[in-house]
RNA sequence: GCGCCCGUAGCUCAGUUGGAUAGAGCAUCGGCCUUCUAAGCCGGGGGUCGCAGGUUCGAAUCCUGCCGGGCGCGCCA
């Protein structure tokens, strides 16, 4: 989406450009006009560098193209003055008081609701052991992403994929059965007794020493994930059991973190609904996938590995074609053909549904795949998507090209470009918190960082994190408001450590490896969830103060301003400059929205909210609002304020962040 | 070997539309709490944007090559 600003001051442009060198208006130069903030306010407010564009094609100087397109823009509604910098920048100074009685009556432009339903898939995490601080950024940012996309109004359905009959799960099954000799109900009695994720955590890590003690007990796993697959067993109701326990651990887990899911696909109703079957009728028929006669992938159905990004190219001068297994010579399926099923799923085109059941009822009712027929009134309106969003970590990107292939191969093209991997990097830990945690990290001495292994129970849990920052935060909670009870204290708390994760979490950008350190996220100083939180809380403070020495609410200080002159805004001195910067910078959420969106970027939605911030704490201490004796300068500011607090309170919404009542 | 990612201040990172004087946090040094909460604000010092070419009026940003680091490429998931 576009603030309609922008989109008026490109359609002007092109319309004053296309007039007065004879451009075609579908000329590529015209199409998409870069209109740009202006670095510094007193340059202006817009900038548009479209002169430098034009200047070879006119062979003129720039300067001299800018202050032809302004003599021939004349004035342009919404904005009070358009200038032809000296370096050949078009510069727009909006209209200040109009500006301004825009942004009162809220967001200027509605999202029209869009057709089409966008699959976010995220979280997905091996039931069996607790979730860690990898997890928590693959959380953060599809569920961020998830409300960005419903901000710019479009159809979101969350999924959580849950792996309940993969390996992992296997393992931590063998574990309770051959190496601690428990029966499901003991296994049973112990998860209701504790704390069963992390109970797994550890015992996960012994089951991979055990398996490496003696590699014949590898057998054990296969024979497992075969019951497992199957049903029917001992073996596959623990399983069962844990990953259903598991996964109740995680939701509490992403709860803490403001975090929750439309739907849980779970692996094991795919395998028994049959969808594999389904889908591998349908690859063997259109070619995609073929059985292999001859070489070291004889007897297995395998799809060919378009290497090149070409396709149509013939490669034939690589030596040997790489091919994916698909369907092992055993006859079993691997996990790419499971994802091909429930990829095809997702888009609406595997020709069979799910059933549903309630997996949860508190909080809310949340909805899970069933391989039993659903309750009367369960939903039917799940899947059937025109966009996918898979938020899975790099590491996975060979993988998720392969699907993206096989869509392609199936004939599915519009599918193919509408499946979109978000990347990003893994989670590692500096060598000072792996130190800390008692790592041996002497293999890694040499490296940037210490890549911890969920199967040798390193790495630092999602629970522990956010109980240290609870901890810290309550310690500083109380310490300034000594009036709140200790339950008020932990439930703020909570909210800070929650911000203080979430911010931390999509703060860098995707591409790059978050060495985390302990010391370094427990900051609530400086760039740190806290620090927005603490820029929004002071701004409610100015609000209930104003309310209690004045008795005015907010809505009473915006009216007011509408029957002040506003020279207080459009003066030409520090205070109007300080006063509409701020404002300025607080409108431009939506614009960064929809760029944090289209690249799939929202560090540059969490780089702006902390902006706004600082902008926002300078205001603040330079400018009072309770002690302002003149009533007009009182009201601009606060109005002006009031504005600013609505659009950081909804950014820090947008990354799963709540505004606490004090801090 | 092939593919993808990273390299910007002492440290951690922004700068994803090629544009105006390369920014921020931490650390460091110096100021600011009888005044809307100091989880804050103001100021100082600190840069060969890995290196070398190229494209361009203009390159941290695009192209090529190199250097350094990471991750993938399995009848694991």
């Amino acid at each position: 989406m576009i603030l309609p600003i922008h989109r008026l001051v490109r359609s002007r442009m092109a319309d004053a450009v296309s007039r007065l060198y004879a451009l075609s208006p579908d000329d590529p130069a015209l199409a998409a006009i870069p209109v740009e903030a202006a670095p510094r306010r007193a340059l202006g407010d817009l900038a548009v560098p479209l002169a430098f564009e034009l200047a070879r094609r006119l062979r003129k100087a720039p300067r001299v193209i800018a202050q032809e397109i302004v003599g021939a823009l004349g004035t342009v509604e919404g904005f009070s003055r358009i200038e032809a910098a000296p370096n050949g920048y078009v510069n727009f100074f909006l209209d200040r008081p109009a500006f301004a009685r825009a942004w009162l009556h809220g967001r200027a432009d509605t999202p029209a609701p869009q057709a089409g339903k966008t699959i976010v898939e995220h979280t997905a995490i091996n039931p069996n052991k607790a979730a860690h601080i990898g997890h928590l950024r693959n959380a953060a940012l599809g569920d961020a992403l998830g409300r960005l996309l419903r901000f710019l109004g479009r159809q979101v359905e969350i999924q959580n994929y849950i792996d309940d009959t993969g390996v992992q799960v296997a393992d931590v099954a063998v574990g309770f059965r051959e190496l601690e000799g428990k029966s499901l109900d003991e296994v049973r009695a112990l998860a209701d007794a504790g704390r069963f994720d992390y109970d797994c955590w550890d015992l996960y890590a012994r089951v991979t020493e055990w398996y490496e003690g003696d590699k014949a007990r590898l057998k054990i796993r296969s024979t497992a994930l075969h019951d497992i697959e199957h049903g029917g067993t001992e073996t596959a109701a623990l399983a069962a059991f844990i990953a259903d326990r598991i996964v109740r651990a995680h939701l509490r887990t992403m709860r803490r973190m403001n975090i929750g899911y439309d739907l849980l696909t779970w692996e094991g109703d795919i395998l028994r609904l049959h969808f594999w079957t389904h889908a591998f009728e349908f690859l063997k028929q259109t070619g995609a996938v073929f059985l292999q006669t001859e070489g070291k992938l004889a007897g297995c159905w395998v799809m060919r590995i378009e290497d090149a990004d070409d396709p149509a190219e013939p490669d034939d001068s690589q030596e040997e074609r790489r091919e994916k297994v698909i369907v092992r010579s055993d006859g079993t399926v691997t996990y790419v053909g499971k994802d091909m099923a429930y990829q095809l799923w997702k888009f609406g085109l595997l020709g069979k549904d799910f059933h549903y059941r309630i997996f949860e009822n508190d909080p809310a009712p949340l909805w899970s795949t069933s391989s039993t027929p659903s309750a009367a009134g369960a939903p039917m309106h799940f899947g059937r998507a025109s966009f996918v969003c898979n938020v899975i970590d790099t590491r996975q990107s060979y993988l998720q090209k392969l699907l993206k292939q096989a869509l392609a191969a199936l004939g599915y093209h519009d599918q193919a470009a509408h499946s979109v991997h978000y990347s990003y990097e893994m989670v590692a830990l500096s060598h000072a918190t792996a130190r800390e945690l008692g790592y041996d990290v002497a293999a890694d001495a040499d490296r940037p960082f210490v890549e911890v292994s969920g199967r040798k129970g390193q790495g630092v849990k999602a629970d522990d994190l956010l109980d240290r920052l609870t901890d810290k935060a309550a310690i500083e909670v109380a310490r300034r408001n000594t009036e709140l009870t200790p339950d008020d204290t932990r439930r703020i708390a909570a909210e800070i450590a929650t911000a203080a994760v979430r911010y931390f979490m999509v703060k860098f950008s995707r591409g790059k490896v978050i060495v985390f350190d302990i010391d370094e996220a427990l900051s609530f100083e400086g760039e740190s969830g806290p620090y927005l939180q603490y820029a929004a809380v002071r701004a409610n403070n100015i609000f209930h103060k104003l309310q209690e020495r004045f008795g005015v609410d907010e809505a009473a200080v915006v009216a007011s301003i509408a029957t002040h002159a506003s020279d207080v805004l459009t003066a030409d001195d520090e205070e109007a400059h300080d006063l509409w910067g701020l404002v300025l910078e607080a409108a431009r959420l939506d614009e960064v929205v929809e760029q944090s969106v289209r690249t799939l970027e929202l560090s540059v939605l969490a780089k702006y909210t902390f902006g706004l911030a600082q902008t926002f704490n300078g205001f603040y201490h330079k400018y009072s609002i309770l002690n302002e004796e003149r009533e007009d300068v009182r009201a601009w500011r606060a109005a002006a304020v009031a504005y600013y607090r609505t659009q950081l309170t909804k950014a820090l919404e947008l990354m799963g962040c709540v505004v606490p009542e004090k801090m």
